[in-house]
DNA sequence: CGCAATCTTGAAAAGGCTCAAAACGGGTGG
DNA sequence: CCACCCGTTTTGAGCCTTTTCAAGATTGCG
C-alpha cells in the first residue's frame, strides 16, 4: 500500500474508500492490470495507483456506468464485460461511439467539459475500476510515467477516432470490425479466432454507420463464402487472410 | 524569460534556440496567445512556456510541416494560415483528417506512437509555434495548469473526433461544416458571417466523406435557396438560422 | 407455451457516386 | 493586352450500394 508522500506541496493519502479491504482484488492480481496501467510504471510506484483505485460493480446489462451530463470526476477501466459508449439525441436516436473491452478506458473524453459527454452502458455483466481524476492528475505530476501513460492513451484514442471516419463499403467495415475485435481479445489472452459479440446487430450497425439489415446480410454472405462461421452472437474467424484482404483499405494505412 | 528552476530533480533551462532574439514575437504579443496556451496558466508562468517555444515558418502552400512517419518530438500551434492534416494510403488516395486554424494544435495524435501518424500540409502561407514535447511534458509536471490544459486539449479533440463519425446527408454535412468554420473564426475575432475557404472543394469533400461534385452541387443549392452567397472560395453566410436548421441533427446533441 | 425482442430475408426507392465534358480562373509568355 | 494552358469547379446523366419498408423466422424468457 502506498504511504502519504509529498508531491509538489500536496499530500497524496491512501484512499480508504478505494482500499476496499480486499487487496487481492487489486490490479496486481487483476488479469488486465498490465494492459490497464501500462508498462511504463514500475511495480513499486504502481502500488500508489492502487491507493486511488476503487472497484465498482457488477453492473447488469443495460445499466449505466456514467450518464451524459454527469459531473466528471473519474475515469474508468473496464475489468470484465463489455461497455458501450453512446449518445442519445433529442429525438431519442442513438449514436454508438464505441465498445470497450477489459483493460480499456472510459471517460477520457470528459476531461474537457468536466462533464461526461456520452453514456457508458454495460452490455453484459460489467465490473470496472474507478480512478479519481483529480487524484490521478496529482499523481501524474509526481510520476512522469503516469502522466506519459495518460497522454499516450489520449493520443492513441484520438488517432483511432480519426481513422474511423474513412468511408468504406459495408463489407470492408464488417471485416475490419471483426478483425479489430479479434485483435483486441487476442491482446488480452483470449483466442483470436473465436469471439462472442456482446452487442446486438443494431449496435454494430449503428457503430459502423450501416443499417442493421445490412449487417445481417453481410454477415450472412461472409458465412456463405466461408470467411466466418456465425451462430447468433458467436463468431468464428475461418479465413483470416481473406478477411484482411476484404478490409485491407481500412487496415494498413 | 524563465530562469532555471528545480523541478522534481530536473532542471529546466531557457532554450536558446527557442529564444530567437525577437521577444516581441512571443505569444504575449501573438494574436492567438490566449487561445493557444489556454487560460489556466497565469501570466508569470506563461513566460516559462515562451522559453520552450520556437517560431517556425513561413510555409508555402503545399509544403509539409510534418510528414507521416517522422519521429515525434514536438506539437505545433498554428499561428497564421490554415493547415490540413491528411493520410495518403499505398494507392496514393488521400484521406483528409482535419483543418487547423490559428490557435489550434497539431501533433497530439503523435504522442502514442512517437511518430506522426499523418501529414500536416500548409494550405496557404502558414506560420507555426513549435513546442518541444519532452520539454512541455516536463513543464507539465511542474505546473499542473499546463498538464491540465494538455489533458483538456486532448480530451476535446477526442470528443470532437468521435462526433464526426455520425452519418448525415450531404446537406447536413455542408451546413455543419460552414457553421463550424464560422464559429471557429468568430472565436478568434474574425467576422462570423463572411469566410474564405483555404481548402479546395475536393479537400472539403474528402474531409466530409462526399464527392467533390456533391459539394459543388450542395453549395450551389444553398446559394439558390439564399442560405449562402458563394463566390469561389469566398462564402457569405446569409441565413444562419436556416443553416442551423439544416445542420441541426449534427449540432445539438 | 406464448410474448417480445432480435434477427433475417425480400423487393423497391433513393441519395450520392462515377464518368464525361464543359466552364471558369489565374498565371505565363508572346 | 491577349492567347493559351493548367488546375479547379460546375453541370449533366446513368448507375450502384445501401436504405427503407414490410414480413417472417428465431431466440430467450416469464
Amino acid at each position: 500500500m502506498g504511504q502519504g508522500v509529498p508531491a509538489g506541496g500536496r499530500i497524496v493519502r491512501p484512499n480508504p474508500i478505494a482500499d476496499d479491504g480486499s487487496d487481492q482484488k487489486f490490479c496486481s492480481t487483476c488479469a488486465f492490470g498490465a494492459a490497464c496501467v501500462g508498462n511504463g510504471v514500475d511495480k513499486i510506484r504502481l502500488s500508489e495507483l492502487h491507493c486511488l483505485v476503487e472497484h465498482v460493480g457488477p453492473y447488469r446489462p443495460g445499466q449505466s456506468i456514467v450518464r451524459t451530463g454527469d459531473r466528471f470526476g473519474a475515469i474508468f477501466a473496464v475489468r470484465s464485460g463489455t461497455v458501450k459508449t453512446r449518445l442519445v439525441d433529442l429525438e431519442g436516436r442513438e449514436l454508438v461511439l464505441g465498445f470497450h473491452l477489459p483493460g480499456e478506458l472510459i471517460g477520457l473524453n470528459a476531461i474537457h467539459a468536466e462533464t461526461y459527454p456520452c453514456d457508458a452502458v454495460a452490455l453484459d455483466t460489467v465490473e470496472v475500476c474507478r480512478f479519481s481524476f483529480p487524484a490521478l492528475a496529482t499523481l501524474a505530476t509526481r510520476i512522469p510515467q503516469v502522466q506519459q501513460e495518460l497522454f499516450r492513451r489520449l493520443s492513441k484514442d484520438l488517432g483511432e477516432a480519426n481513422l474511423r471516419k474513412q468511408e468504406a463499403t459495408a463489407d470492408e467495415r464488417l471485416a475490419a470490425f471483426v478483425l479489430n475485435l479479434s485483435a483486441r481479445y487476442e491482446a488480452r489472452g483470449f483466442p483470436a479466432d473465436s469471439l462472442h459479440l456482446a452487442m446486438s446487430r443494431s449496435d454494430i450497425a449503428n457503430y459502423l454507420g450501416l443499417a442493421a439489415e445490412t449487417v445481417s446480410r453481410v454477415l450472412r454472405r461472409f458465412q456463405d463464402t466461408g470467411l466466418l462461421k456465425v451462430d447468433g452472437r458467436d463468431v468464428k474467424l475461418c479465413e483470416v487472410a481473406a478477411l484482411r484482404d476484404v478490409a485491407k483499405n481500412l487496415l494498413h494505412r
